[in-house]
DNA sequence: GTAGGGTTAG
């Protein structure tokens, strides 16, 4: 139901403060509008956008809506910065009531200053709505900046958001895009965030990517993490270089890097992987001296890369040490070495997994496989 | 938020 129109609408402080240059060619630029405008009517936006009158009534005025323009909307955000909730229901009030066509800028005000005082979901999805019209990574980012720059902000987390957007969007690339950009302004992406980037690249294997973007960062004085060292072992052993996968882990733990069984368990199966099973071992046993231990992943890709290189009695020596450890060996593990075994003859020893698997109250599938 | 088990995007 539309709302009558005002009783008194001359009370409209609006009406009185209209732009003067309503008949400006609409092909002139905000920027050409800039000066020439009644700072009055933006002044009086913000009065009305601050003040408890409805704003359906106060824009209600068909003539006042349609000299309304992008960059009175800037204008009134960035004078609304600090209240950054009330800044966003006048965007939004305007966006779904208004059908108003908001400029990039405003979008960029609004995602920084969201972000300063952490309303980070808010700023997320005004993201998202922006990256709909079809931005390149590059246009969002001088976007960001150009707003970044003139309000002083002090936490550069939308450029995060940015990057974190292309990421779940599977944009690996244009995340790179991103985070190269924000070096060259100096800005230094969160670890959490280049994290989520170095594993979305991994997951898409551009492995040389990885390699080449922590190299960049780290340059630049980014301290890496355990999480962000895993992806660099994993990018390495993919690429089959073993040596630098041991010298990252090396270098990690010289600084001080507290690293979990995960980053040798990569290392193990990269070693595995490319049939180094021995150094793989040795790895395995050097655990218990940084303080770690072998865990189930360990073991049962110990196992598999053993029976990769037929080597089914060594696997059937860890898969009991596994068991008496307490572990449930994974399926795959099992399977491989019960087949393995089978293939060579090795009944024995399948039927003596067999039984200690019982003890367990495990039965592999490819028992059936045994006739 | 990082790892293993044949598994990979665009």
């Amino acid at each position: 139901m539309k709302l009558t129109r005002p009783h008194r609408p001359r009370t409209n402080p609006l009406i009185h403060s209209k732009p003067r240059n309503l008949c400006a060619s609409p092909n002139s630029t905000p920027k050409d509008d800039d000066e020439n405008d009644d700072p009055h009517f933006v002044s009086n936006l913000s009065d009305v956008v601050r003040g408890k009158q409805s704003w359906k009534m106060a824009f209600s005025d068909p003539f006042i809506s349609s000299s309304l323009k992008p960059h009175h909307v800037e204008k009134v955000l960035i004078q609304n910065i600090r209240n950054p909730r009330l800044a966003l229901r006048f965007f939004n009030f305007l966006g779904l009531h208004k059908s108003f066509n908001h400029s990039t800028t405003s979008f960029c005000i609004l995602i920084h200053a969201l972000v300063q005082s952490s309303l980070f979901w808010p700023a997320t999805s005004l993201l998202q709505t922006l990256l709909l019209r079809g931005l390149s990574p590059n246009e969002v980012f001088q976007s960001l900046l150009n707003s970044f720059k003139k309000f002083n902000c002090s936490s550069s987390l939308g450029f995060d958001l940015l990057v974190q957007n292309y990421v779940q969007n599977k944009r690996v690339l244009d995340g790179v895009v991103v985070v190269r950009l924000m070096r060259e302004c100096k800005i230094l992406p969160e670890v959490r965030t280049l994290n989520a980037l170095l594993n979305g690249l991994v997951r898409s294997r551009h492995f040389n990517m990885v390699l080449q973007l922590f190299d960049e960062l780290v340059n630049v004085g980014l301290r890496p993490d355990a999480y962000m060292y895993t992806a660099m072992v994993k990018s390495l052993c993919e690429l089959k270089d073993l040596h630098k996968a041991n010298e990252v882990i090396r270098y990690a733990e010289s600084n001080g890097c507290e690293l979990s069984v995960v980053t040798y368990n990569v290392l193990i199966h990269g070693l595995c992987k490319w049939q180094r099973v021995w150094e793989a071992v040795k790895i395995k046993n050097l655990l218990s001296r940084k303080g770690l231990k072998a865990d189930m992943v360990t073991y049962c890709t110990l196992v598999l890369g053993l029976c990769k290189v037929q080597e089914f009695e060594v696997g059937m020596a860890l898969m009991k040490e596994m068991i008496e450890m307490g572990f449930v060996p994974s399926e795959a593990a099992l399977s491989g070495l019960m087949e393995g075994l089978r293939r060579k003859g090795n009944i024995e020893d399948a039927f003596d997994l067999v039984n200690k698997m019982g003890e367990v109250g495990v039965m592999p599938n490819c028992l059936l496989t045994m006739r």
